[in-house]
DNA sequence: CGGATATTGCCAAATATTTAACAATTATGG
DNA sequence: CCATAATTGTTAAATATTTGGCAATATCCG
C-alpha cells in the first residue's frame, strides 16, 4: 500500500504523533497546519505534505481533527497491535530499558530479558524474570518474539544478532557500539548513543570556553 | 573556519570516527575511499565529499592515512579538549549513563549526579557523588560545566533546563520526552528512544505476523 | 626510473527534500 | 443564505544532498 515513503517523512511521523497526543491531552479539538507548525517546529506547507503522503485527512477551511489525526498517525506507526520484545543483556542500560514503563504503554510488550550472570538470572526486573541467555534461541523459538533489544558489550552482539536472525525475530534495536550486519529483511536501528555527545562537542569545540 | 556544513555531514562524522578507530585497532595504516566505502556503507564519492569539506586529507594514488584522519576527525569534532559534564536524574537511565565507560574514554568527564530523591543523595554512583538537586545552581556556577544530560521525568525537565540556561551550561543532552524550548546559544540534542521503536514497529506492521 | 595503475579533489549531473504558491472547498458570522 | 476568511491538497519551484565522471597526481612494480 504505502510504499515508497521517504526515510526522512517516516522519521518525523512519531514526532507528529508525540504531538497530538499532547493537543489531545490538553483537549484540543482541531488544529490547523499553521498551528502545529507553530509548536511542532516544521513548516506547514511540510506537514501537509507528510501528511498527504497517507491520504488527505484534513478538510479545507477547517484544518485537522487532533483525535482522528491522532489515530491515523498510530495506524501508520503500527500501533494498533501489541509487539512481543525481550532484552539481552540486564546491565545498567538493559534494566533502565526495561524499567521504562512508556515503552509498554505504547503496546511494546516486554516477554522476557537475557544475561549471562548466574547472579542476575532468575531475578525479576520490572515484573519480567531474568533467564539465562543460554536458554534464549529456545524461548524465542516457542515464543513469537517481533523486537528483540540489544543491550550487551561490543563483543556479544553480533553471536546475539546471528541468533536473533536464526530464531525469526522481526526486528532489532542494537545499543551495542557496532553496525551489525544482519540478513537484509530484518530491521535494525542501531543507536550510538555517543554520536549524539560528538555532535554536541563538534559545536561545543568552537564555541571555546577553556579553549 | 568551517562553517555552513550542513547537518547532513556532522551527523556521518562521528560514524567515520568510529570506523576509523576499527581500523586503527586492526593495525590498518591506509585506506582509500573505495575500500572505506564498502565497510561503512556510504558511496566512495560522498566520502571523498564529506572528507573534503575539512580539508585534502587524502593523497592521490595512495588514499587516506589512517591514524591521520583519525586524528583530523577527532579534531572536527573537538575531541581535543575535554568536556565537563554533569547528569541531572539518577533513575534508571541516569544512572546507566553514569556507568557508562565510554563516554570518559572520548574525554567527556563526569563531575556531578543530582537528584531529589534523598535516599540516594550523598550516594556514589560509578566514583561520582550525587547531589541533592536544590543545590544544582551554586554548583553550576562555581564549577564550569559544558554538557548536562536530563534524565529527569517529563514534568521536571524543562524547569530544570532552565536553570542550566541560567547557569550558562553550554549543551543539553535531553532524555526526558519533550523537546525542550531553550534560548537559540545553548546546543540542544532530544533523544527520544521511543521514536526508534514506532519506526520499528512502522516497518513490522506490513510484515504482518499474527495479523 | 618510467609506464601502468590507483585514487583523490572537484565539478557537474542526478535525485531527493523542502518550500512556496494557489485553485478548490469549507467553515463562519452576520 | 451569502460573502468573507480560512485552510487543505497538490503542483511547481527552489534547495539540498548524493552520485557520477574525470583531470591531475601519486604510487607501485618490474
Amino acid at each position: 500500500m504505502d510504499n515508497n515513503i521517504s526515510m526522512a517523512v517516516i522519521k518525523r511521523l512519531p514526532k507528529y504523533h508525540r504531538y497530538l497526543r499532547e493537543l489531545l491531552d490538553r483537549d484540543v479539538k482541531r488544529i490547523s497546519s499553521k498551528e502545529l507548525s507553530e509548536i511542532i517546529g516544521f513548516t506547514a506547507s511540510q506537514i501537509r505534505q507528510d501528511l498527504n503522503n497517507f491520504g488527505g485527512f484534513g478538510q479545507q477551511g477547517y484544518g485537522y481533527n487532533v483525535e482522528d489525526l491522532y489515530k491515523e498517525i498510530g495506524k501508520i506507526l503500527g500501533l494498533t497491535r501489541t509487539y512481543r520484545t525481550v532484552i539481552i543483556g540486564a546491565g545498567n542500560l538493559g534494566q533502565a530499558l526495561a524499567n521504562y514503563a512508556s515503552f509498554g504503554r505504547y503496546g511494546f510488550d516486554l516477554v522476557a530479558i537475557f544475561d549471562k550472570n548466574p547472579k542476575i538470572v532468575g531475578l525479576e526486573i520490572n515484573g519480567t524474570e531474568v533467564i539465562d541467555v543460554d536458554l534464549m534461541k529456545s524461548f524465542l523459538t516457542k515464543n513469537n518474539v517481533d523486537i528483540a533489544y540489544i543491550c550487551t558489550n561490543r563483543a556479544g552482539a553480533q553471536e546475539v544478532a546471528d541468533i536473533l536472525v536464526e530464531a525469526d525475530v522481526k526486528a532489532i534495536w542494537n545499543f551495542a557500539p557496532v553496525d551489525l550486519k544482519v540478513d537484509s529483511d530484518i530491521r535494525v536501528e542501531n543507536v550510538h548513543l555517543i554520536d549524539d555527545l560528538l555532535t554536541l562537542s563538534y559545536f561545543l569545540k568552537e564555541k571555546g570556553e577553556s579553549m
